[in-house]
DNA sequence: CTAACTTAGTTTTATTTTTAGACTGAGTCG
DNA sequence: CGACTCAGTCTAAAAATAAAACTAAGTTAG
């Protein structure tokens, strides 16, 4: 199977994989959240190659995520700006940094830290039941496939066992 | 710059990728989630190359996130099984399935419906701050390095500016 | 006016990764 | 004994990535 046909199935994952998949493309979001905007400010703070960079930013277009605004003319040049598509990717990545944050910080504790302006706290981010609000443990959640319909394509891989540990 | 270099950067998303960041890693996590443990199993769901399952299934081992329990002897046989380090990735997978899940279904919805038994209601997730509960908006975070000490390496890629839009 | 500089890439070639598919090994089943 | 199961490994070919030089359209310094 190959890259682009990942985007094919059905599985969440799997589509989103096909965008955001690789070494790079979490960083460079990364780093458009810290405010980086430019091809090389991006170049220079992530060691990316320029072809891969090139690449990237311009997939992350397509689908949508960055998006190229003009900022000079003469030569007209471009920065790249999270859409509200990409702006929602933020969650994601807040809860990852929270996971490298805790497994991988040296012993000086996370390098950037992050104040919660609307409460007015540093903080981490926790995942939290739409319904509920509790946070949400893996063991207390059970999956099924939506049921058959023959208006769409059936699910092929669903949940094969309740049990996580 | 190599992948496993990556690993050698202070921030926490650059060394997660280096476990995390490619085609395949979170789809073979998030089988992990839906209860596949074996090998073939992984094999025949995803449409991976046995090369490359063999590859990432010992990366995860490394990396902590996968650990190797035997089911059988003669021969001895080993499934694979998520670590509490690895089950902390449910807060990143649940976001980025929300995500997907928002722009990436097909007309009949998210093919795979999860309940939180807690509750008992059908959900997805939100990132919550820790510290007052509240789901973050990312234009409501500033980021700031930590503060420089002589004790720790300086933090090289810290924020550029407070406006993310 | 010319030479150097800026920014955002593209081109080229080399290296690394990934892929597909055949093959191996230890053991069980009919 | 031969076929089958499972968990891989091996090999060759294809694809992606890396490093470094180069291009393009201007702007600035001398």
């Amino acid at each position: 199977m190959k890259w682009d046909d990942l985007g094919d199935q059905q599985c969440s994952i799997a589509r989103s994989s096909a965008v955001l998949g690789d070494r790079w493309t979490l960083l460079i979001i990364s780093d458009c959240f810290l405010g980086v905007r430019r091809f090389d400010m991006f170049f220079e703070r992530l060691g990316i190659p320029r072809t891969t960079l090139a690449n990237r930013l311009s997939l992350l277009e397509e689908h949508d995520v960055l998006t190229a605004v003009p900022y000079q003319d003469n030569p007209t040049r471009y920065e790249y700006r999270l859409t509200p598509k990409g702006l929602e990717l933020y969650p994601m990545l807040a809860t990852l940094l929270a996971w490298g944050d805790k497994y991988y910080s040296d012993e000086g504790g996370p390098p950037i830290i992050r104040t919660h302006t609307e409460c007015g706290h540093d903080f981490q981010v926790f995942a939290g039941c739409s319904e509920c609000g509790e946070p949400v443990d893996p063991r207390a959640v059970t999956a099924r496939k939506r049921p058959d319909n023959k208006n769409f394509p059936p699910v092929l891989r669903g949940p094969v066992s309740k049990a996580h540990r």
